[in-house]
DNA sequence: TGCATTAGAAATTTCGAGATTTCAAGGAAA
DNA sequence: TTTCCTTGAAATCTCGAAATTTCTAATGCA
């Protein structure tokens, strides 16, 4: 069993609650190892900005606030923008199937999940296709670091959100949404898709905060 | 002695050859430390993409690729004009007198190196000039994410270019364009701000490779 | 009471030995 | 010759104990 993997999954979806703090010497029962390997994961997760480190003093999850939520929303908006806008131009027809196909799985669980509501199965289901879906948006972006950057925030994103995404308030909105980005990807028109990723995320910025977001005329 | 802060220093300062193996029983000797303290600081180095790790096959330096090279200052140029324009929206008159001086300390390396060439202690201030300039010019954007990402990227860049760096074959360009950044940053034109900026990095491009760069009505 | 000190407990970090895995060289079979 | 296997050496990883630092709370003093 990998430990930093384990432990990075636990991280993002809710197993911790923001604050706490984790003791190598109490996560090494869950994983029948010594403390210094349960160490050695929770530093590379400090390193990814999903726990926090300090010295002489241990690791803890991060605190929510307000703030964070934004300037984390904000990111992915940016990235997100960025990278899809790119994979539209390079991209070509296989990345619009590729596209569609993950939009197809997620929207099929999403479906399930708003026609009888959220299970835990169906949750862990939805986490994966979420994600996959939105990597499948910036895959033929062209740039390994744009990749890489946007899951470190995906990762910190999910992690604040976790309990609101167990919620699953919003899966109506989520299909009108993620419908909308794959609409705009096939008609070609960047501003339709920096508009369509905005408004996918604008529930979870701070109103009234400047953002910083080039939308391109938004009407 | 921060073995963790001191090997990453080495790692971007042209310290190890790229795809060097770096073995921690080998640096323990360099530390007079065991091999795990050596081990804990390459893991957290390999999370912020400065060193590679593979499972059971140990720590290498990255290759070198004109690709990499490419996208590391793409990402760079993005992230930096993201956070100079917002510090011009944020940052008021306090961000233009940090800027100035730090624009002043910079400038000042630059010129003895430029009439008296590099010695190895002048190219040390440099380094530390340099980051901080640029990391002033994103201080009041008010991202913390933004600002942890870009030190991520521009280490990356550092690594990449290290021996580039120590040769200072640029030093006059370098001088107008940062003198020519903070022009930018006084006027209040955003615009101008990116072309400044994209200006500075243009020449680590790969030319004819495809730019996603918005400079807004480039003359 | 309020504040500083300090002793004990608890948590964190370091360490080197032992277990495991990979690597490299030589030899056998096809 | 080429490929596959064997085997010893080298490198990597794991572990629990020991050393260090922080935390807690009880004591003494003003």
């Amino acid at each position: 069993m990998d430990v930093f993997e384990n432990i990075r999954t636990r991280a993002i979806s809710g197993a911790f609650a923001h604050g706490e703090k984790l003791r190598a010497e109490v996560l090494r029962n869950d994983y029948g190892c010594s403390a210094s390997t349960v160490r050695e994961a929770l530093l590379r997760l400090a390193a990814l900005g999903l726990v926090e480190f300090q010295e002489q003093r241990g690791f803890r999850m991060p605190e929510y606030s307000e703030a964070r939520q934004h300037d984390i929303t904000q990111m992915r908006i940016m990235l997100e923008t960025e990278g899809a806008c790119r994979s539209m131009r390079y991209g070509g027809v296989a990345w619009e199937s590729r596209l569609n196909a993950a939009h197809h799985k997620l929207s099929h669980i999403e479906s399930r999940i708003a026609a009888m509501g959220p299970t835990e199965e169906l949750a862990q289901l939805w986490m994966a296709a979420e994600l996959e879906f939105h990597q499948t948006l910036l895959s033929a972006c062209g740039s390994d670091l744009l990749i890489e950057l946007h899951l470190q925030v995906y990762n910190r994103y999910r992690q604040i959100k976790a309990e609101y995404d167990h919620t699953f308030q919003h899966v109506a909105s989520n299909i009108r949404e993620h419908h909308a980005i794959v609409d705009a990807a096939l008609s070609g028109d960047e501003t339709a898709m920096r508009q369509r990723i905005f408004e996918h995320f604008e529930r979870h910025l701070i109103p009234g905060r400047p953002v910083s977001v080039r939308v391109d005329a938004l009407v």
